[in-house]
DNA sequence: ATGTTACTTTATAATGATTCTAATGTATAT
DNA sequence: ATATACATTAGAATCATTATAAAGTAACAT
C-alpha cells in the first residue's frame, strides 16, 4: 500500500500489534535516510509539532521501550542527566561534544581494533562501546 | 594529628572548608586500600550504618558533586537508571556485568591501544572511555 | 460479520531521585 | 571577638519515569 506496509510487517514480525500510534512513531524514527539520536523529550516534541497526531506521553515511553527491547533502538548513556536513544543499532561508537552536548556516531572503521587482554573470569564479552569526549581546542 | 590531617589539607588546597561532614565522607571514600564504585544511595547507607555520624542527604549530594568538580571523584554512566561514582579518577575503563549489575575496573594495560582514525573537526579528544558489557556464557 | 480475548492507549496518579530553599550553624580572616 | 562568607540541614519542590485502571482496538475463532 505505502511505506507503512513495511512497518506493519516489522511490528507483526516482532509480536507487536501495528497500532496507529506505533506506526506514526515508526515513521518518525525509521523513515529517514540517516540514523539519529534522540531523547524521549525530543521525540515527544517531534510528534507534537511535525505529526498531526496526539500520542500520549505514556505511549511514547511504552513504544520506545518496546522498540528497544526488540532491538530497533539502542540506549546510549553519556551522563546521568540525559538518556539518549539511537536509531542506529549496529555496533558503533560515539563522540560526545562537551561544548554542545551533541552525540555523534563513530563507526567501527573509524577506530582501530580493540583488544581486551584480560576479561572477567567466567564471562563472555557481550559488547564493547567506546565513548570519546571531545572539546574545543581554545579553552582549558 | 591523624589520618585526617591529610584530608584537611586536601580540602583546603581545593578551596573547600574541611568540615566534620566532609572529613567523614573523605574517610569513607579515600581511606581505603582499593578504589571502588558507589551510588549516592550506597554512600548514604555506609554513612548511616558504619559511621557514627548523621549526615543530611543534601550534604551527601553536595559533597559528592563538590568532590567530582575538584576531580576527586569520577562519574560513570552505564545505564539510565543508576549513576555510579568512582574513587579511581585515573584514566581507565570498565567491565559491566549484566547479570549482577556490577561495575569492575579495567585498567589501561588490560586493553590494547585505541586509535581514533577520524576525529570530529576542530575538536580535541578529551577522554576515551571503553565500556565492556559481559554476561554469563550459559544463557542466551 | 460478530463476539471474545488479549493487547494498547490514555489520562492521571504515584514514585523516586535529585535539586532548591531559606533558616541555622560554623570556619576563617581581621 | 566579630563579621562574613561558606556549609549544613530538613523539608519542599521539581522533573523524569513508571504504575494504574478504565476505555479502546486488533486479532482470531466462530
Amino acid at each position: 500500500m505505502n511505506i507503512n506496509a513495511d512497518f506493519v510487517e516489522k511490528l507483526r514480525n516482532s509480536g507487536l500489534r501495528p497500532t496507529k500510534q506505533r506506526l506514526k512513531i515508526c515513521e518518525v524514527l525509521f523513515n529517514t535516510e540517516k540514523t539519529f539520536h534522540f531523547t524521549i523529550n525530543d521525540l515527544s516534541k517531534i510528534i507534537k509539532e511535525k505529526v498531526n497526531e496526539k500520542i500520549s506521553l505514556a505511549t511514547v515511553y511504552n513504544t520506545v521501550h518496546a522498540f528497544k527491547k526488540k532491538g530497533y533502538l539502542k540506549e546510549i548513556s553519556i551522563n546521568s542527566d540525559k538518556s539518549y536513544f539511537d536509531t542506529n543499532t549496529s555496533v558503533h561508537h560515539h563522540f560526545y561534544d562537551e561544548d554542545t552536548n551533541q552525540l555523534i556516531d563513530c563507526h567501527q572503521n573509524d577506530i582501530g581494533n580493540i583488544s581486551i587482554k584480560k576479561n572477567v573470569t567466567g564471562k563472555k564479552v557481550n559488547s564493547i562501546e567506546v565513548l570519546i569526549k571531545v572539546k574545543n581546542n581554545n579553552q582549558n
